[in-house]
DNA sequence: GACATTATTCTAACACTTAGAATAAGTCTT
DNA sequence: AAGACTTATTCTAAGTGTTAGAATAATGTC
């Protein structure tokens, strides 16, 4: 408020009914102008006039035409799917996942690497995300020059502002320059951050949270965490690590978590909790498969829908768990939708669903309750992977006259 | 987004550059154009354009000039501190608390009246705030139809979309049409609202938030809550409930609270539940004046600050609830500042302060924890009503030509 | 071919902000 | 007291937008 903020001018409208449209567009997969009018509550003129900026640009594309009955026809408008292609890369533990999207975020390829489960170092990362880049272009003989962009998910907080991975846990990384590593190998706009948040970005766009102001997009895996939608915009918090839910305190004194504290969440609903869970009521149960947490896991899914006591004695205990932080989050947010996602929300939630339900309610107040729609995820595609190319085909799509720029600036030099 | 949203248009620029200005006015008292023109980061025509806009509608005035060593002497500017006046009132449970203030912000009277105990009607309540008014006018002399607006703060959840309090516990009221049963007897411009908003409101504006986008107010009272400042705007959530922390869940299956759920943080760290635990360590203990919370937690804070052991405990075991609460706030929310305010924050946290600190660190991730400052409220005067009456003020200020357009309305009623 | 209907583009009006020129209001110098 | 100098403020014209409504386009029907 006090800082010198960039001034809000008439561009900035532009910009943002110009994003609105090709939001439609990408959701919709095609429309119309009118139909986009409506959607947009701009005026025909106004989105006739920014649709022909883009086909101009080549960024949009006429289709084809819908015959009605009677009156002119109308033209069919859509991304042009072709004019472009960005990747989105996962980077987590233990794998490294490529994806190659178009412009309308079809996938086009994929690629998956195992990492070795030791140490590994900040160059290596970098090494084999190049060299993954380039395999997963040539799988898809994708021209390099196509590639508008390239979102990276790395495990850990990550800083925008200099572009440094600040702490990944497991290879005891502190603050690396990740960011700068990386555009130096790959002369292309790079979009880092963390898969939380790059979950929320998928979710939104793509799955439940489409056309929500307020969620929460919450990750079950082996670590737990959200990533928050507010008013529409991922929400960063002021140093981007919003949406650290795994580390809310559900048990005073509880156990200890991996961050060091105790009583978190996440050693209570994280795969490890809940195999914790497990070997508290068995110490040696037959559904532990030591050093694979997956299948263990997935053991514990099978058991309790066929009924298995022991195994539904864990379900239920870390639907207690779970709901005690639900609850807290749909208090303290007030979203509008919460979805659970990842490995361990999708084996074991739905065999949890209605008492996980009923003590939600129990443990929220009535009012954030009855407003927050709870879900899991539906997404088929690797969200993380998605959302990474999202983001970085949004600041592609929301920089206006990036093409005819940049013949200005060739004029400009002719002369 | 699939709505037909109110489109924006350069008038929003203007109102937010207007509200801009008017800002600085309000939190500096005064100011020059030059001065505006660097802090809003406008131009200096554009701050001369909207500063004449309002000098025209009486809105700001020019109170005199600054002769410097050379050069023409600037211009100062205030808010017409006299030009109106606005109110906020604070319906507590036990108390109602009524201010008159100009439209700087001054204080210009003040009354108290105390409810029995006993439940209330809604229809007695809305008599009392009417009846409170006129005394209050009275008191000060003002004319009423020099009042802007009235900011009323109710106890419990607001629905501003229908203007009904939904719930006010301890009078057992559900679903009261509060805003129209008010709008009938007052004609004047009403903003209702629970006091955790209000906290909120008065801490962004003239308490620890000032100047800050992303903000935790808590307030540690009676009851126990949050109101949340996220992007510089105070964040309601989808319902109107966000920033309820009192019912965050900190000792799975721990005290029943008077939500009806347990382990939720206001059932230790609120005034009943930091009795509850004096009350677990001695039951009969001297500190403890049955019925008189507010000289309960005075008797614990002087103790404790004279060393007693018995009080150090009861604080040392409320900072180990409230660190764990609060920890998770911060790794959550992420925000740049937390203020702790109301009677029992004030009362009891400086005397736990460092502990409270090193536990809150050691209760949440490092990144977040380093990005938050955590403070204690120093607003000397009643934030809620002061809350209250700058929620009016500010619809008051962001609506331009409010005179000018009914000058408008008579003139057209003249043909 | 005239008419009806719907889609799209064109035109002119309107709402802003703002760079830079012009003007205003002082002090300082001579 | 006139002119130089300095800083504040206003004025002017240009630039960037959106958009209502007119004009035009494209189709089917009679």
């Amino acid at each position: 408020m006090s800082q010198p903020k960039p001034r809000t001018t008439t561009r900035d409208i532009r910009q943002a009914n110009r994003l609105q449209i090709l939001h439609q567009l990408l959701l919709r997969k095609s429309s119309t102008r009118q139909e986009l009018t409506r959607l947009t509550g701009l005026s025909t003129a106004t989105v006739a006039h920014l649709v022909g900026a883009m086909l101009a640009e080549g960024l949009v594309v006429e289709t084809g035409v819908e015959i009605p009955q009677i009156g002119r026809p109308t033209t069919i408008l859509a991304l042009n799917a072709a004019g472009g292609a960005c990747v989105g890369v996962d980077v987590a533990e233990t794998y490294i996942h490529y994806e190659l999207y178009d412009l309308m975020l079809t996938n086009l390829a994929r690629y998956d690497l195992a990492l070795p489960s030791s140490k590994i170092e900040p160059e290596e990362v970098v090494q084999l995300i190049v060299t993954g880049f380039d395999t997963l272009l040539a799988q898809a003989a994708m021209a390099r020059e196509k590639v508008v962009g390239i979102g990276i998910s790395i495990p850990g907080p990550f800083e925008h502002a200099t572009g440094v991975s600040v702490f990944a846990p497991t290879w005891g990384w502190a603050n690396v320059p990740l960011k700068a590593m990386l555009e130096e190998r790959l002369e292309i706009p790079l979009y880092l951050d963390n898969p939380l948040k790059f979950n929320a970005i998928a979710e939104a766009w793509f799955g439940g949270g489409r056309g929500i102001d307020t969620m929460a997009a919450v990750v079950l895996g082996t670590g737990v965490g959200a990533g928050l939608v507010i008013d529409g915009k991922l929400y960063h918090g002021s140093s981007n690590t919003a949406g650290e839910w795994g580390h809310t305190i559900i048990v005073a004194g509880g156990r200890t978590c991996r961050c060091g504290n105790q009583g978190c969440l996440e050693a209570y609903v994280g795969a490890p909790g809940i195999l914790q869970t497990l070997l508290e009521i068995d110490r040696s149960s037959p559904l532990h498969f030591p050093g694979d947490q997956t299948r263990s896991i997935e053991a514990i899914a099978t058991a309790a829908a066929q009924g298995d006591a022991m195994a539904l004695e864990v379900v239920n205990r870390t639907a207690v768990y779970l709901s005690a932080g639900l609850g807290s989050l749909i208090n303290f947010l007030n979203p509008e939708v919460v979805i659970i996602g990842s490995w361990v929300g999708a084996l074991l939630v739905p065999i949890m669903w209605e008492k996980l339900l009923s003590l939600v309610e129990r443990q929220s107040l009535e009012r954030p309750y009855m407003a927050a729609r709870i879900m899991v995820s539906d997404m088929a595609r690797n969200s993380v992977s998605l959302g990474a190319a999202t983001s970085v085909l949004e600041e592609y799509l929301a920089k206006e006259g990036r093409r005819s720029k940049r013949r200005l600036t060739e004029k400009g030099a002719e002369r």
